[in-house]
DNA sequence: ATTTATTTTGACCAACCGGTAAAAAAGAAC
DNA sequence: GTTCTTTTTTACCGGTTGGTCAAAATAAAT
């Protein structure tokens, strides 16, 4: 709308979207209440209705801003770079995003769990052709004979997974490693786990 | 409490159950209301909490049944077996227990993603615990050359991560892979990337 | 058939839910 | 320093929340 925001709009804002990406990432859309979202930003209920229509425009703002993030990693691959330096690349840059952003990775998880009812056709849209294209280009490096066969599916829905399981079972795996920072002995694993799964030439 | 359960008892226990399995693993606990959870068991608020003595019971009760199912596979583990066919198992029972208990599963990421405010100790407890016999045989394992190097923690969380995936995130794996059941393909796939992670001799 | 134990219902409650209205307070522009 | 706009607060609303209570209806035991 206004081209130019006022400090106090910029600042407020701000601190509504971190406040309710802090609720909302940790008990859902459903689970999360304005009382909550107000008092972690420092604003009366009213006071965060002047800014954001209702509870529903912070969680779609928060999303939307979310899907960018989490699409973008996904662009950077080319294609015509090496093949298992390319996908253990992106599997790294994923990783360091669930290690940088838990909560954003978390609300994420709820949302979909919760049958993706905000961002449903995104998902059958915008990712369904963006991972159509990284399909494609991993079945041309096959049968170009530079990586081993894999379902490229499934070799995508592994990286997803491992690398947000450990932002959205953050719990878990802290009390299985205790003190242990999880994230150095993540990253050397996946690394090992890509080189084995495709590399032509086993080390 | 008693020993004997009326029909009654049995038959509405097993359906307030059920109700709030399907509930709360779409909406975790804030999410979840008990007018509900009584709907959909055929009964009215006032009857559930004839049964349950309160929102937080119902949800106890099922995470108390979901954490005995979810733990057991890890016990079947033949320590004296083959190394890559036993973990190979565990793998694919995992993956079954998605395919037929996608709401348990949910259920339980639900809880974990939140904090795990219920079953944080068992987690810190038992889990750790089991968990710790397991990376131990895998040690073993390497030791005796019978399988090649890997963090054993990281690769059991390879696995549970992407045996979870197809349950909870069911709706973005079905936005992507559309009409195409995702479980024979995951299942090959899960074998074929164990094989090349653990096997010595590369096929 | 009557006593007894179990199950279900309807009416209700205080606290909380998302959100509104209007007026007071604070800032910005001049 | 007065006008005008932006921001914040106070008081409030109808609906929903988890849960209670006593009475009614049902089922079981004798």
């Amino acid at each position: 709308m206004s081209k130019t925001q006022t400090r106090i709009q910029l600042k407020n804002n701000a601190a509504i979207l971190a406040a309710g990406l802090n609720v909302f990432s940790q008990f859902g859309f459903r689970g999360s209440t304005l009382d909550q979202i107000a008092k972690e930003a420092g604003l009366s209920k009213p006071n965060l209705i002047y800014y954001f229509a209702s509870k529903d425009a912070i969680y779609r703002a928060l999303l939307d801003q979310l899907l960018e993030d989490w699409l973008e990693p996904i662009y950077t691959i080319d294609e015509d770079g090496d093949p298992v330096a390319e996908i253990t690349a992106y599997a790294k840059r994923k990783l360091a995003m669930s290690q940088h952003y838990p909560r954003e990775s978390r609300l994420f998880a709820n949302e979909v769990i919760q049958g993706a009812p905000q961002i449903g056709d995104t998902l059958r849209g915008e990712l369904r052709r963006v991972v159509g294209r990284l399909v494609g280009a991993i079945e041309r490096w096959i049968q170009e004979g530079k990586i081993r066969p894999v379902e490229p599916h499934h070799l995508i829905f592994s990286i997803w997974s491992i690398t947000q399981h450990y932002a959205d079972f953050d719990v878990q795996v802290r009390a299985i490693l205790k003190d242990t920072d999880p994230f150095p002995g993540a990253e050397t694993h996946l690394e090992e786990m890509l080189h084995r799964m495709l590399s032509i030439d086993t080390g």
